[in-house]
DNA sequence: ATACTATGGGTAATCGATTGCGTAATCAAT
DNA sequence: ATTGATTACGCAATCGATTACCCATAGTAT
């Protein structure tokens, strides 16, 4: 690998002269620029980053901080945010947690010794251990789909509540009464905040809020399925139920299905999120809309913002969600996207 | 940040002595680490990985460049490889290439100039212009889901022939004579393979090979539900469909229920990969799986074999798929798993 | 003629580690 | 006492860029 030095020689400058023509830093007259890039081309020199990042202490790379982007909704985000950033000429460093505090940790120890500029945090849960560390040691953060309101950072959050009541409204205007929830962990912030919206609908139509209506799912979709077996097994069954993410609501979809239960007709089912695949299961799913590419372009408009000035305060986001009817609420829609029923 | 500098005053030593007690570099008097250990402690000193990796000259960070994360197929290879790297030390930056060869060579010039110690690559299509500067540039590589024969390069490949085959000879075995297939892009080779299996396995059956038959799709689900209107709606209507991912698959499912034809009862349906969602569509699909975690182990540890010895002849793996019964194809599997059907 | 200001570009310190080389001290062997 | 080996650690070059500072030369105003 040629360096600067090599660059340099090869043009009869000094090494500072080709780093100003490379950054256009300082005025380098025409014959002396074209020399440089000549000499960069013949040599086929290529800046290592590495050194430059150690000198002007920037790395252009940010990390990114996921509990599981096998959940697609954090898999189209994360992929939302690594278009943006590549647009804004900075690289992505992604890592998953898989819900384990210690690799979290680690993690966020590993991206502070490479120096990246910034870094874009879904916590695991509640703890805010390693969080804080990263308010000390200053390095510019955003938190997406979580909150930690003790803390001083930039926040983008989508509104959960209003999603819950949304959900829950809908299914409340289609004239069901026995409405079940298969909620996410209560330790996430989002979680419980889609469980409150869901309360409160019941409450503000005059409904009342069963327990073993209400189950805890850990948003994959295995445990949709188990809760949704377990709802429609017990005595007070629902006429429909919310699920708190989409691969939950797949799962309560198949469980309905086993238990030869038609979807819409003998239960209607909401999901949230908007996965990619939400239009594409039998039948299509009723869901909350996230603003998957609005919450991924926020979450690095701040973040950006916080690199260039660290000292402004920090700023929310608290982006609307939207309901999208399909089939599987068993509202009437365009026919086509019809699907079961009796 | 405190630097090694600091450490070393404050510990009363060399940096040079702070350096080896970092890392095991040679012998250190017990007193002597100890107070170096007190004083990084004290300090809260971490090590800078960027002058670190510009002295040492290798950076624990490996570039993956995918075509497209929002393929599950992809996520969940890219995710397994993701944690063999955290073990193995390594941390990898994600790069989607959304299918453009431009982003494709624009990432590769920026995971060089960052110096990454290795890459993972699966391309966007046939061109091996970018890779072939990879080679030059002997930065390990290896290639994973795709071929290029002419380079000499590491491969890792799962037998997309055999898995077309399987997949056909599957939905042979019970019973259908007209077989479609949904393909991929011909341009890539895992798709045309398993395009190629598939005629083989009508061949060997002695079963005609319809061009109206075969369509290509491009791996979504939407081109899927597309192909799969396309093909349920013309003349020559087919039994038995073969789609060469389950995205695809998973849109052909809903084509024909919005055509009003049951799956596996009017149409046997077989996709291909297994992804997460597969066992969740109703009826949950038949496909062939790809061993996902053999080939993120395989990719990373024939990458980190490069990594240690830039020297020996390229391997290539070629790991076997398997089929995987699941309703959607209608052979008689464990009854519960039975949907649909007339 | 002198001073002052642009222009254009070189010198060398610097970022924060790693690492080759050198050396002091201790101890055993000759 | 001298030599040699071993133990324990420091000095300073080095990785490859950026950048503060300095120095020519030429043009222009006084």
């Amino acid at each position: 690998m040629t360096n600067i030095k090599q660059v340099a020689a090869q043009a009869g400058v000094s090494s500072a002269t080709v780093s100003h023509v490379i950054n256009r830093t300082r005025y380098v007259s025409e014959a002396v620029r074209e020399q440089v890039q000549f000499a960069m081309h013949e040599l086929d020199y290529h800046p290592n980053a590495l050194a430059r990042s150690l000198r002007s202490g920037q790395t252009y790379t940010l990390g990114m901080i996921l509990p599981d982007s096998a959940n697609p909704f954090f898999a189209e985000v994360g992929h939302n945010i690594e278009i943006a950033a590549f647009e804004a000429g900075y690289s992505v460093i992604l890592c998953n947690t898989e819900n384990d505090f210690e690799k979290e940790s680690l993690y966020i120890d590993v991206l502070t010794n490479k120096q990246v500029d910034g870094m874009i945090f879904v916590s695991t849960g509640e703890r805010s251990d390693s969080l804080k560390h990263l308010v000390e040691m200053k390095i510019p953060t955003v938190v997406m789909d979580r909150d930690f309101p003790e803390l001083e950072l930039d926040v983008v959050l989508a509104d959960s509540f209003q999603g819950g009541e949304l959900a829950t409204q809908h299914l409340i205007s289609l004239g069901h009464k026995r409405i079940g929830c298969v909620s996410g962990p209560s330790s996430i912030n989002s979680s419980s905040r889609r469980l409150a919206g869901y309360k409160q609908a019941l409450q503000a139509a005059h409904l009342a809020i069963e327990p073993e209506l209400i189950m805890n799912g850990d948003f994959h979709p295995e445990s949709g399925w188990e809760m949704g077996r377990a709802m429609l097994s017990q005595p007070n069954v629902p006429t429909a139920i919310f699920a708190c993410n989409d691969l939950m609501a797949i799962g309560v979809l198949r469980a309905a299905t086993e238990l030869g239960l038609s979807v819409p007709g003998d239960l209607a089912l909401v999901g949230y999120d908007d996965i990619e695949l939400a239009s594409y299961t039998n039948p299509p799913l009723t869901t909350i809309k996230q603003p998957e590419v609005e919450m991924g372009l926020a979450t690095l408009n701040f973040l950006l913002g916080r690199i260039k000035d660290k000292q402004t305060a920090p700023q929310r986001a608290l982006l609307p969600v939207s309901l999208v009817v399909r089939g599987s609420c068993g509202a009437r829609i365009n026919p086509h996207s019809q699907q079961g029923g009796d």
